[in-house]
Formats: C-alpha cells, structure tokens, sequence
DNA sequence: CAGTGAGCGAGCTTCCGCTTGACTT
C-alpha cells in the first residue's frame, strides 16, 4: 500500500503523473471544485460578514467519500491548478479530509513533464490562504449577484430567467451590436477597376478612393475614353509574417470555428477526447507557453522534416488580461505524430492543433509587396495595382492562410499602358457583423470576463433562457448600378446584390432586449463592460494580502444591494417598456406592444384600473410572424386581433379555422390541431389548408407501424419504438419492430427502464 | 399542447468556475 496520495483536478491528469511517480505514490483525482455553495440556498450570511456555507454538491459525493478512504493514514500531497481556484480546491479538499492545512503538502507544476513533477515533489509548500480568499470573494460576489439579480427578474420580466456578471454581459454585447445592425444606413458609393495592359500581359488597377456618386463615375469614365495610361512609379518592398501563437481554449474556438467549421460545444468535446486519449495537452488553458521538452522536439522535428533555416524559436506572451497561466498552451503531447485521432473530426482538429503548434516555431513568411501607380493623361486620379509574392513560404508550408494575389507583369516607370476595360460598380457600406459563437468568445476574452471553462457553458446558457438564439439571416437585395467601358462604349447595368445576410449568427430575442434594457437602467455597473476587470484588481489585492476579502465584498454589497432595493419599485410596465403603435381605425383604442408575462403581447385598449371592475378588458394578440417587438408596426399588428381566421371548409364539409396559439400557427378542423409551418395563418388559402391537411395525415398513417389501441408501435427518429402515450420503450436490435404483437410490445414496456432524464423544458 | 397578460401569495426557477459522464423520442 502507497504511503502517499496526490491529489490533481483532472482524472486523465491523475492517470498521466502517475506513470511518473512510481509505487510509493497513489494518485487520485477531485473532479473539479469538491465543495461549493449550496444550490438552492443564498448559502451567503449577509448579517454574519458573508459567512459562506459550503457542502459536497451531490453529484461529488462518490468522489468525496473515495478521496477520504484514500487519505485515510497517508500523507496528502495536494497537487491542484496553480491558480485561484486551484488554491481553493486544495483548501476545500483539506476542510473535506478534515486536515489542517499544515498537514499536507501543496505542489505544484505548470507542465505535465517527468522533470516539472519530480522538481515539483522535492519542493512542497503550504497552502495559499490569500489566493484561497481571492477565490472565496470571486465565488461570493457572483452569488451575490446572481441569485439578488435572478429573482428580481422573475418577478419584473419572467420566471425562470437569469442574470449574473457574465451572462448579462454577454447578453448586452449582442443586443447592442443588434441595434447598431438596425440604426446602420447603408451608404452607396461607386468602386472603379480597370483592366489594363501592355503586350499581352493584363494587369488589374484600382481607384483607391470611392466615387462619391454616379453622375461622377460617368464623367470619370467618358474621360478614360480618350485618355492615356502611363507607369508613374513601381514600389517594390520586401514584407515578412509571423505565424501565430499556439492555441489557448479561445483561439483554439476561434479557428476551429472558421476552418473547420465547428461549433463552441463540440471543439471543446472533440479536444476532451483527445486529452484523454493522451494525444494533446489540456484544452482548457488560457496560456500560450510551450512546455522546454515540446520546444525541443519541436526544433528537431522542423529541422529534420524542413531544414534548419524554417526553424525560428519563439517564445509567446499572453494577451489576455485575465490570464492565470495554470496550464500550458493546447499542444500535441507528441509532436512527430503528425495525424491522430479516432474519428474524421478529432482528426481534424487534431491536425489543426499539430499545425498551429509547429508553425508556431518556424520562420515568418517572407514576402515581396509590389505596387504600381499610373497616372492618367486627362486626369489628376491616380490608378494602383497591388500584388504580392510568396518568396519564403516559412511557417506556411504547415499553417497556410495567405489568398493568391495576383502576379503583376513585368512594367518600368514611363512605361505606357492600354486600356482594356473599365468599370465602375456601386457598392455600399456594410453594417456591423452579428457575433458568432467563436467571436463572441474572443470579444469576452477581450474583456477579461469568463474563463476557458465557461466559454462553452455561457453560449449555452444564454440561449437556454430564451435570450440569444443562431440565427440564419437572409439579408436584404439591393440594386446596385455598374457602368462598364468596353470597347470605347459605356454600358449601363442593374445588379442584384444582396447585403447583410449571415449564417448561424447570434441573435437576440425580445426577451433579451428588454431584461438588457432594464439591467442597463438599474444595473448599470453591474453590466458595465470593465466591471469583472475593476472586481479582478480587486481579488488581486486580495491574493497579494493587501485587502481583506470580505470588507471588499462588504463595501460592494453597500452600492449594489440598495440598487435590488431601488429596482423592487418598479412596476412590471416600467420595467418592460411598452410601445404604442398607433391607433386601431374601427375603435380609436391604442395598439399597443409589450412584453407580457409569457412573451411579448399586442395590445388593443389601455389596461384598466386594477379597482375598476366594469371597465372593458383589452384585446390581446400575438406578434406577427418573424416580427419583433423593435419592429412590428400597427398595419402589421391589426390584422392579429382578427384571428381565428374561418379559412374555409374541407372537402367533407368540415369548419377549418386558422389561429396562433402557444405554439405557433395552427389549423383546427374538428378539434383537431395542426401546426402550421409553411403558411401564414393570416393569409392561408382554402385549397392550401386542404392539402395541410391531407399531408398531416399521411404523415401519422407513416409513422404508425402498429396500433393496438392503447399501445402502438411507432416510427421515431431514433428508429422504431412502443409506446403506451406515457412511457416509450426502444425495440431491442435482434426484433423486427412490424413482427411485434400486442403482449411483446407490453413486455417491452413493462421492461424498459424508467426514463431518468427530465424532459427538457421547452424553449419559448 | 393550442389561452394567458396587474399584483399578491404558495412553491418552483437563479450565479461562476472547476471537472466528467450519462444516453434521449
């Protein structure tokens, strides 16, 4: 039996070190923090200076009880993140084993290297006590804020919704760069290119500055007519590129999202995979350090596979404000595997990490920048041709990313060139771009606000409270006009170009625009974009012992509990600013939007006084679809107070009528329901309706293999199952699901296990 | 599954950061 125990964070972790540490040392793992604040209580004393109360949270309650067999007698060596919070998961494992802190061994290392943990072994120290507060008054102030701020929203807003320090300002971020989308106003200015020549060499030349409007771009062009072209100078400069640093969790994010394609989630489950398969570093890291033993095999690998002169050393700063540094950079844990992987995508990704790793340490791209400038004899514009030659390919012989450019002839100052064409097509100024997933990531980065390990769960969260959904957008078309100069004629042409269309993008909901509104209003600094960074100056003082975690805690919970104070006042009509539409014709009341308590609700007549008992009740209507509460307009609201619509009939005489109910459009034909995904129930014609209708039911003959009455054998997405209406059974794979009878679909049943999960509550 | 809309009360929801694992209608 070992005499020592250590403990790390990470069970692969566990697994790895132990090669390194031999008989004497059993190694275990805490899966992450071992102790929080409880989840349905405040868990804060506010009366008792914040006195925090932790507990085993229940899904570590196998963990903890195995950690404390195996600390039984032994001594501990607690081995966590050398960071805030892996300060504090040594503290807790301490409070959990019942030791005090002197009584074990605190050690750490940044790399997972036999040398960095056999150094790491031979110098232990205590724990941290400052760094362990830092953590105390980070977890405490995000409590404070979460669960003050969340109720305040169930009751001004909605149920169930939530707010904290990173959310909401994720949340803010989109809802803003939606309304500068929105306030964008394209502007049209027109862009020249020509194409000229000398021999049979062509070269493409440009007017670097717009043209303000057409009837000058017209003038330009009769002007080019008769005009001649001659070489004024030729630039030529050498330039070189730097690769960039190796990843960390958001940079991995970011180029797995633009060249493979992946979401936030499944980077970060595809690079799990394969840190536990041994094959690369720790994926949730926020530095850009290589460990020496990498940089070597590094340096031998680019040396032996490319030559000595592609190989540059280089050693990489973080950026980021926030950064703790626990961890190394994500890298292959060897790098002469060039491909690895057990699937096509944790190949790629794979292969991606291998890349950025590699390129990171050859020699920057050397690349020679070509310029020609050509005067033109009738006019004091000027015309540039830009080009540009790889001579090096350097780091991009592995992490490419440069766009062919064009090879520019051979052309001499004073040097004479034929026009060839010329055209000058309106284009227009483009509004903000919607974050996605990896940007948006980059942007909190930016702020120091998240951490690698919340990047993912944050994306999550915000559109699992209805705030952010990913969107496609299909943009808007507009005609552009292009003057075209062939041939000594000008050519007049309309274009079709479509503007503003995005794919999977970042979208706020009502929802999010009016909790933002509210937050901002009596929240300012709690949404204000630096107030993680001031609150990280402060657990930095913290840490370094010059302040007392909970007189900072205290002198925050002064400014900010009188603000819950203050926003309890409010009326839910303040709170979810309503907009008047204009006035309904038939009866002069006013249309109103607003966000109701379910969502947001059109409004005909003004709300009565709450005492008033025989005043008329308003008319209330759904949103049309696609619109927003930003932009839905009266001609669009009226026609919503008239639903249900009478459509027409079926063929067998039935009533169908067509309304919007909670879960969208529907038809309704003889207590039936239907939804309706293709039309619009304000405008469906009979003849249309019909054929819905006759398609729904086909689609229920399909589905249906079996129908003993109570029980039926159906056909789901995830293949063929029985169901009773309350409880499905999947059909085991050596049965045919169509040679099933009545007594095996209920032995199926009766068999199958109770489902465990909750079905998830649905999204409105 | 196909109405609701104010505010109160009962009892539910909620934060961020550290980790992995379960397994669907």
């Amino acid at each position: 039996m070992p005499k020592n125990v250590v403990i790390v964070e990470s069970p692969a972790k566990a697994q790895t070190i132990a090669r390194f540490l031999g008989e004497d040392f059993e190694v275990k793992s805490s899966y992450g923090h071992i102790r929080d604040l409880p989840k349905k209580d405040f868990g804060v004393d506010i009366t008792d200076n914040f006195k925090p109360t932790y507990g085993v949270p229940a899904d570590k309650k196998k963990v903890a009880t195995e950690l404390k067999k195996a600390a039984k007698d032994r001594e501990v060596w607690l081995a966590t993140d050398e960071d805030r919070e892996g300060e504090a998961i040594a503290w807790h494992v301490c409070q959990l084993l019942g030791l005090k802190p002197s009584e074990v061994k605190r050690i750490v290392f940044h790399e997972i290297t036999e040398p960095a943990i056999t150094a790491a072994i031979k110098s232990p120290r205590g724990i941290d006590h400052n760094l362990v507060d830092a953590q105390q008054a980070r977890r405490v102030l995000d409590r404070l804020v979460g669960y003050e701020l969340s109720p305040i929203l169930w009751r001004k807003v909605k149920p169930g919704l939530s707010a904290g320090r990173v959310q909401s300002v994720a949340v803010r971020l989109i809802v803003e760069r939606e309304r500068e989308i929105r306030a964008h106003q394209p502007e049209a200015s027109f862009k020249l290119v020509t194409i000229l020549a000398k021999n049979d060499q062509q070269l493409s030349a440009e007017l670097i500055d717009k043209i303000a409007d057409r009837s000058t771009a017209k003038q330009l062009l009769e002007d080019l007519k008769n005009a001649s072209f001659k070489v004024e100078s030729v630039e030529q400069k050498p330039a070189s590129r730097n690769p960039a640093a190796p990843f960390t969790t958001s940079t991995l994010q970011q180029a797995a999202s633009s060249r493979l394609g992946f979401s936030v989630r499944q980077t970060m489950r595809l690079a799990q995979t394969l840190y536990e398969d041994g094959l690369i570093t720790y994926m949730r890291t926020d530095s850009m350090t290589l460990a020496d033993l990498a940089l070597q095999a590094t340096a031998k690998y680019i040396e032996a596979s490319f030559g000595a002169k592609y190989y540059h050393h280089r050693q990489y700063q973080t950026k980021s404000r926030s950064a703790q540094e626990a961890h190394e950079a994500i890298r292959p844990t060897d790098i002469n595997k060039t491909s690895a992987g057990g699937d096509e995508r944790q190949h790629k990704l794979y292969e991606l990490i291998w890349r950025r790793t590699v390129a990171s340490q050859m020699a920057p791209a050397e690349i020679e920048k070509t310029e020609i400038k050509i005067a033109i004899s009738n006019s004091s514009e000027i015309l540039t041709a830009k080009g540009e030659v790889l001579k090096f390919d350097g780091f991009m012989k592995v992490y490419g990313g440069i766009k062919d450019d064009q090879l520019l002839p051979n052309v001499k100052v004073g040097d004479g060139l034929e026009l060839v064409q010329a055209t000058a097509t309106e284009t227009f100024s483009r509004p903000p771009v919607r974050y996605s997933e990896a940007t948006l990531v980059k942007k909190l980065e930016e702020l120091g606000i998240g951490r690698p390990s919340t990047y993912a769960p944050t994306i999550s969260v915000v559109q699992d409270r209805g705030y952010i959904e990913k969107k496609d957008n299909d943009g808007k078309s507009v005609s552009a006009q292009q003057l075209s100069l062939i041939n000594g004629q000008i050519e007049e042409t309309t274009l079709e170009v479509i503007i503003g269309t995005d794919k999977n993008k970042l979208t706020p909901t009502d929802l999010a625009e009016v909790v933002t509104d509210f937050l901002t209003k009596f929240f300012a600094s709690i949404v204000d974009f630096d107030f993680t960074a001031r609150a990280e100056g402060q657990f930095d003082e913290i840490a370094d012992g010059k302040k007392d975690w909970q007189q900072v805690i205290a002198a925050f919970y002064e400014t900010f509990h009188p603000l819950i104070s203050r926003s309890q006042q409010v009326s839910r009509a303040e709170a979810v600013k309503a907009r008047e539409l204009g006035e309904h014709p038939a009866s002069g009341k006013p249309v109103i939007v607003r966000y109701g308590r379910f969502g947001p609700v059109l409004q005909l007549g003004q709300s009565p006084d709450p005492k008033d008992k025989t005043a008329q009740k308003p008319q209330f209507a759904p949103l049309p679809s696609g619109a927003t509460m930003d932009d839905v307009t009266l001609e669009a609201a009226l026609p919503m107070f008239e639903l249900p619509r009478n459509v027409g009939q079926t063929e067998q005489g039935e009533a169908i009528l067509a309304a919007i109910g909670p879960y969208g459009p529907y038809l309704k034909v003889d207590k039936k329901f239907i939804s309706l995904k293709e039309h619009d129930p304000l405008t469906v014609s009979e003849t249309e309706a019909r054929q819905v209708i006759i398609n729904q039911a086909e689609a229920t003959r399909l589905k249906i293999i079996a129908d003993f009455g109570q029980i039926k054998i159906l056909n789901g997405p995830y293949g063929p199952y029985v169901t009773d209406g309350k409880k499905n059974a999947r059909i085991p794979k050596n049965q045919v699901a169509k040679d099933l009878d009545e007594a095996a679909a209920r032995t199926l049943l009766e068999k199958a296990p109770k489902s465990k999960f909750r079905t998830k509550k649905r999204r409105r």
